[in-house]
DNA sequence: CCTATCATGTAATCCGTTACATGATTAT
DNA sequence: ATAATCATGTAACGGATTACATGATAGG
């Protein structure tokens, strides 16, 4: 085991990186396009990776020795990569130790609900309509996918698939949004109390 | 009006840029320091904004014209920051335009569960458990000081203060920790269920 | 055949983080 | 007094975003 060097590596590596590693460790090689798509489907949906950092990350990581490349010399010149056994282990360091850094939720629609006394009722109205739609429409999206999900996903007890984590994900960004969308509405409620008691 | 001016300044800032502009449009002129106590009572619980960038940012409205500096020449040195009209303008603008952005949502949990069949059951239950347990520490966290603000906070209909938009924000943070030990919860429980059945 | 969208890649810029430093206050 | 913590600031590095660019594929 070189889990000497394995640890020390961990230190250089960021959430993106073990993103790819993952990926690369459960899909098999993979394109940075690859990466792409299979991100898009789950985690994608409420933590954005542009497809520029999927391109980039790859080749640190080869670096590193986390990974290695192959290149298409047709015409696309494609770039596959591979994990390599000491990603592997970077992977499994990572999960054993569970992270300790909470949450972070950056929704501008909440920064300028922050500071909606800064704005007119009408401002705050619209801004108000704005986020609860946008989170309706968000969670729509999200429970028809957790239904095609659950569609291909029949778990065995005591032996949990690859989709059924992938399921449950998406299945905490159904939750996030169903509060959001309870909240936005709380909001709205208020709002449209106060402009009725002011006239 | 200055608003031609303004439509394209938004373009140049960041959600960072608004946050101050709005810290230094409601509380009047603050110190990088200041900027940083008031953003930790609310936003900064689940949208981090480290101490430097906000020691960075400020500089940064002022070449645009949308802050001004004065320095204390005693001992401390201190930077005092004032908004100024067109700074005004830049926030007024920002909120009449709704944020369209879907919220990010960062969890270093959530990635390392999204990658759980790579692990064993055991590191598996310890991410699991530990995620709960932040969660939990992150609600009572929130709910304590939700209290604390709603004892100050007596609204009269029609008249929100400041402290009202704050305490909506935390409330927001509150539901979703909410959201996140449920969901963590019930993972436990499928994980525990499965265990038993592997025996 | 042409247009739109998908697929693929790179470079430059810049924001944000990490790291470093030190001056004041408070507590012991 | 002295340690510890609060308060304040800057510099450097690097990851992430924006912008640019073009090769394939499919639909009309």
């Amino acid at each position: 085991m070189s889990n000497s060097q394995a640890t020390s590596i961990n230190a250089l590596l960021t959430p993106t990186s073990y993103l790819v590693l993952g990926l690369l460790a459960r899909e098999g090689p993979c394109t940075p396009y690859d990466l792409k798509r299979h991100v898009a489907a789950t985690i994608g949906h409420f933590w954005s990776f542009r497809h520029a950092l999927l391109y980039k990350e790859p080749p640190r990581l080869v670096e590193l020795g986390l990974a290695t490349e192959e290149r298409e010399q047709a015409g696309r010149r494609r770039r596959l990569f591979t994990v390599t056994a000491a990603g592997i282990d970077a992977v499994r360091a990572w999960l054993e130790r569970p992270s300790r850094e909470s949450t972070e939720l950056r929704d501008p629609g909440l920064l300028q609900l922050f500071f909606a006394d800064l704005a007119s009722s009408d401002v705050r109205r619209a801004l108000v309509l704005e986020q609860l739609a946008i989170h309706r429409a968000k969670l729509v999206e999200y429970e028809a996918e957790a239904r095609l999900e659950r569609g291909s996903d029949r778990p065995l007890p005591g032996h949990r698939t690859v989709e059924h984590w992938r399921g449950q994900t998406l299945s905490m960004g159904v939750r996030y949004e169903r509060a959001a969308v309870d909240f936005w509405q709380g909001v709205a409620t208020t709002i449209a109390a106060d402009e009725a008691a002011a006239v």
